[in-house]
DNA sequence: CCGAATCCAGCGTGATACTG
DNA sequence: CAGTATCACGCTGGATTCGG
């Protein structure tokens, strides 16, 4: 630590190329991995199945208010990038467990560390907001 | 630390109510950050301010691609956020001054955390989509 | 120079109904 | 139980134009 500057070892206090190019702005790993858990169930699935597996239905309950078709879109966003696998039982009726891969379970940390920071500061930003005039 | 076991202590961690009310969902903290900083220009954004102060169209050379309307956007709401400044110097031509507040720039920290995660781990997400067979 | 206003295309999201 | 298919809607984001 370096005193009261707020220094961040990281790659965003990389040099920057300026201007940044648009290209590399589309193709960056960090946005296309913050526009991902920034949607709307993503997290809280990753979350839930953190925790333990689950079964769909079971995440299906749990979420209240997720409809089927986003929970599937979900799951499979998330098994494609590799963080969710999906283990079927050919049983009957089918039974469908799924789970964080290692490398899903990695990002619970600095999931953490973010989510962390927004309960922590929730109350200024929302004070913030309160003083521009809006909800 | 717990051995293999992945254990975050974090607010991820804490017990959900089950099922997780979507009334709670909608208003969590933690989703509202989240999508704040998934959106297409506000992190890279941040990070140019949290290496210095910008002027307004410094920012738009810097951030090429952007629109005058999306940085405009881009910059009110992170100051109804409080977590960007404005600052106006009544010359001619008017020039506008932006930089991070305090608690804009606490939240590089755990923004780099996920950065850093994602730049780590950006070779095993593509390999995973290649499998999944798309681009 | 720094915006606001308007218009418009695309995507994320959701409701509903249907299937193996 | 675990999905898929279809339709519809709102919101994000972009192009363009106008104003102080």
């Amino acid at each position: 630590m370096s005193g009261t500057h707020t220094h961040v070892p990281s790659v965003l206090a990389a040099d920057l190329p300026m201007p940044v190019p648009a290209s590399e702005h589309e193709a960056c790993p960090v946005t296309d991995v913050l526009r991902r858990v920034g949607d709307k169930w993503t997290v809280l699935v990753i979350v839930l199945l953190g925790q333990r597996r689950h079964r769909f239905n079971e995440l299906h309950r749990a979420v209240d208010g997720i409809s089927q078709r986003m929970l599937t879109r979900t799951l499979r966003t998330l098994e494609q990038d590799g963080l969710v696998e999906r283990e079927v039982h050919p049983t009957t009726p089918p039974s469908v467990e799924y789970g964080l891969t290692r490398l899903g379970a990695t990002l619970l940390q600095p999931l953490s560390a973010l989510a962390d920071w927004a309960v922590t500061h929730h109350d200024e930003i929302s004070a913030a907001r309160g003083r521009a005039g809006g909800s």
